[in-house]
DNA sequence: TTAATTAATCGTAATATTGCAATATAAAAA
DNA sequence: TTTTTATATTGCAATATTACGATTAATTAA
């Protein structure tokens, strides 16, 4: 095989896989460390912060907007790239339920 | 290619990519999920609730500890798996940071 | 118009992931 | 010991990802 059985799943537990898969990657993280960092961006400023080609830069690009963690929009002459709150909101809430239940955990048993 | 350039950033990026990336299938939420459900789990349950092999299973299992998101020990006849917090606080210290960010941001460009 | 700049897309090689049947391992039960 | 039960490992086919050179597309500057 090679492709997830994405049938037998939850649409919420594919969106979530989406994001986080998204995330799974260092140049990535990077990405969005530096959007965090700078609070705006133009895809140039990235290509020279991150040690990686123009077009594999671009692509890390699109499959965070495809996965909706980052928007881009047109600003004059480049592209303009900010974090977007939406993705990263859908995530929040998984991991809310996780701290609410490490919380609270009694059964330690591992 | 193919393998990712896992030199070229620092150990928190890969870290966290690494993180990421174990939680970026379908299944791998859906393990967790149960997890948190049963409070304590041995790994039968999971093959009896998860459409996939034994084997696959097993895999991503493997998976999330590798990652350190679950842990397992030997209980009695069977093995128990339970959430891992040590790699869950890691990447809550991320999401706090985005969410810090998102709250106070000004810059609303795209 | 022509040249320069910026970013996306195409094509492709190297590598990784996913899924499972078959098999192996290890412990408990008979 | 033999059988059963529970989980891991191996091997492999199908597919996905990563990275980048070459090219394209679109805009700005000259």
């Amino acid at each position: 095989m090679g492709a997830s059985k994405t049938d037998s799943f939850t649409e919420k537990q594919n969106e979530l896989a989406i994001l986080a898969k998204a995330l799974g990657h260092p140049a990535r993280i990077a990405i969005i460390e530096y959007l965090l960092k700078v609070d705006a961006c133009i895809c140039g400023d990235i290509v020279n912060e991150l040690p990686l080609a123009q077009p594999t830069i671009s692509q890390h690009l699109k499959e965070l907007k495809n996965a909706g963690l980052i928007k881009g929009n047109f600003e004059g002459t480049s592209i303009c790239y900010c974090i977007d709150e939406l993705g990263f909101e859908k995530i929040k809430g998984f991991f809310q339920d996780i701290t609410k239940y490490l919380e609270k955990r009694k059964n330690n048993c591992c």
